[in-house]
DNA sequence: CTGCATGCAAATAGTTTGCATGACG
DNA sequence: CGTCATGCAAACTATTTGCATGCAG
C-alpha cells in the first residue's frame, strides 16, 4: 500500500504513514475528526490540513473510499476500496459492513434497463442494532 | 400537500407555497441554491434562510425526502418522499429515478441476518448516461 | 540542494441561528 | 392583535487554499 504511494511519485512523510496506518487497521469508518484525533496522538504538531490533503492524494491514488452519510461530514474507508453496502445505526452511530451478493445482479439489471454505463455505487441501511434495540426496551433514553 | 401543513399548526405563506409548488413540481432532484433562485423569481425578497426553514419544516413533515449525494450540497425530493433508489450521471450530473422491486426482499433478508430493525436506506448508481456516453465518443470533452 | 509536504491562518461553501420587523389566522 | 414566519447578518462546521518554513529524496 504504501508500495503504491512511491510508484506515484509521492513522498512518505511520517505524517503520511501515521494516517495511512490510522485508515488501514480501522474496521469502522472514521470522518476527518476521528482521524485527526488519532494522528495527534503520535504527532500532535499535525494540522488538520495536512490530514484533508493526505486523504485527498490517497483518494487520488484510489487507496480510499470517501463515503458521504447524511451527517455533514465525509467517513472514509482504507480497508475495502471499492464500494460496498453499510449499515448503520442511528442510534449509537455503530457503522457494519455486511455481505450482500445479490448488488451485482442487481447493477447488471438496471444497466440493462437504462443504458447507462454505471460505475460505481452506493447502498446504505440506515437502522437500530440489536444492542440498541435493547437498552431501548430497557427503558433508555 | 398543502392540507398536512394546515392541519400541523403551521402557517401557510406565500413563500412557503413557492418552495412548496418548486419541490412538487420538478423531476429532478434540486439542492437548495436551485430551489431558492427559482423562489427568487417569484419572490425577489426571499432569504436563503426562509428556503432552509421551509425544508427543515416539511422534513419534519415528512412531505419532503433529503438526500446527500457527495457534493457538497444537499438534494430534495417532494414527489417521493420515501426512500428509493437513484442513478446518477457522473458526467451531466442528471438523476434518474429507475425501479428495483428487487430492493425490498435485499432489505429483508439483511434485517434477518444481522437482527437490525431497518428503518430506511438510501441507494445510488453513479455512471455515465446513454447521451453522454455518445459525446463521449464524439470526441467531447 | 530542490521541490514537494507541512502547518498555520485565512478563505470558502453549506447550513444554522438570533433577533427585530412584518404578516397569517 | 398575538404569534409565528421572514429576512438580514452573524455564527458555525466542514473543507480548501496561500504561503513561509522544513524535511524527503
Amino acid at each position: 500500500m504504501i508500495q503504491k504511494l512511491r510508484e506515484k511519485e509521492y513522498r512518505i512523510t511520517p505524517q503520511r504513514l501515521a494516517i495511512l496506518r490510522i485508515l488501514a487497521e480501522s474496521a469502522e469508518h472514521p470522518d476527518v475528526e476521528k482521524i485527526y484525533a488519532q494522528v495527534k496522538k503520535n504527532f500532535p504538531t499535525t494540522s488538520i490540513a495536512t490530514v484533508y490533503k493526505t486523504i485527498s492524494v490517497l483518494k487520488d491514488v484510489g487507496e480510499i473510499l470517501e463515503i458521504s452519510f447524511g451527517d455533514g461530514s465525509n467517513h472514509y474507508d482504507g480497508n475495502r476500496p471499492f464500494p460496498h453496502p453499510h449499515l448503520i445505526c442511528t442510534r449509537c452511530r455503530k457503522i457494519i459492513d455486511p455481505d450482500l451478493e445479490s448488488l451485482t445482479y442487481v447493477t447488471d439489471e438496471l444497466s440493462k434497463d437504462t443504458g447507462f454505463q454505471i460505475t460505481s455505487h452506493r447502498l446504505d441501511f440506515f437502522g437500530i442494532c440489536p444492542e440498541c434495540q435493547k437498552n431501548a426496551e430497557a427503558g433508555d433514553k
